[in-house]
DNA sequence: CTAAGTGCAAAGGTTTTGCAAGTAG
DNA sequence: CTACTTGCAAAACCTTTGCACTTAG
């Protein structure tokens, strides 16, 4: 995602290009998993200006663009991250919180019978399976 | 899980039965899936007294007795449900957010693979799947 | 220019904490 | 009795909203 691309996404809705949208999708996507304080702080390096409403207003606004998701991981915090190239499930450990990812093409059988049983369709890039990862479960 | 059952794990950590863990152990059974919001306005129905932050304790201390777990569904709700019987795991749909159950043992190929592939173990309990459910996604 | 976007401050909702009063065992 | 529990009030979060100022196009 260039920013060429983000100025094209936001002039067909009639959306004006601006430093802190630039500000903010760059620090999505460098990295990659962020709660909205997270980019907040990375844009801050940067801009030391701008304000943590903005950051959420755009989180928002990118996400509508469909340039970001965002997934619920734990204890409810939300966490955003970059819509690009291979999608992918998280992994949540309960007890260290670590983040893990699997292909999303993973959940692909189950999402199926599921669509077929119940007609709900699986979003993967939204789904977060929680458990104890290979250091905390083993100790457990 | 019985009034007996709770006040004997309460013992064996010596800790008190009280009304307050009654009722809100009852609530979160008779409920299925509760926010303490929710669980907190069924125990009022019965004792008007209790106080929401008796609630959040109890509903932390009974998560940690093993009698009930919590998931994170929608933007950030934490739902408790009983520890009981058949595990399920909750299907969300985005936009009406209507929670439908799925039989956690549908998770068994994919846990098995992530198990063998990452050394994560995956609570089938706690885990979310996300998407658009039957009503919503046919008219999307 | 002027409509869209931002910053600031304040409000809203949820969850946690400190402490004195109450009570189960 | 006495340590565990509760209720209350306040604080701590996280997120949203209203409004005047700023700015991209």
């Amino acid at each position: 995602m260039s920013d060429t691309s983000l100025a094209e996404v936001l002039r067909e809705r009639g959306l004006r290009l601006t430093a802190q949208r630039q500000l903010v999708l760059e620090a999505v996507y460098g990295l990659g998993h962020a709660t909205p304080e997270q980019v907040h702080a990375k844009v801050a390096k940067t801009a030391a200006g701008v304000n943590i409403t903005t950051v959420y207003r755009t989180l928002e606004l990118l996400e509508e663009l469909g340039l970001v998701t965002h997934a619920h991981l734990s204890h409810g915090a939300t966490t955003y991250h970059p819509v690009v190239g291979e999608q992918h499930v998280h992994l949540v450990c309960r007890i260290c919180h670590a983040i893990q990812e699997v292909p999303a093409a993973m959940l692909n059988p189950l999402a199926s019978k599921i669509e077929k049983e119940r007609g709900f369709q699986v979003d993967p890039a939204h789904v977060a399976l929680f458990g104890l990862c290979a250091r905390c479960g083993g100790n457990q």
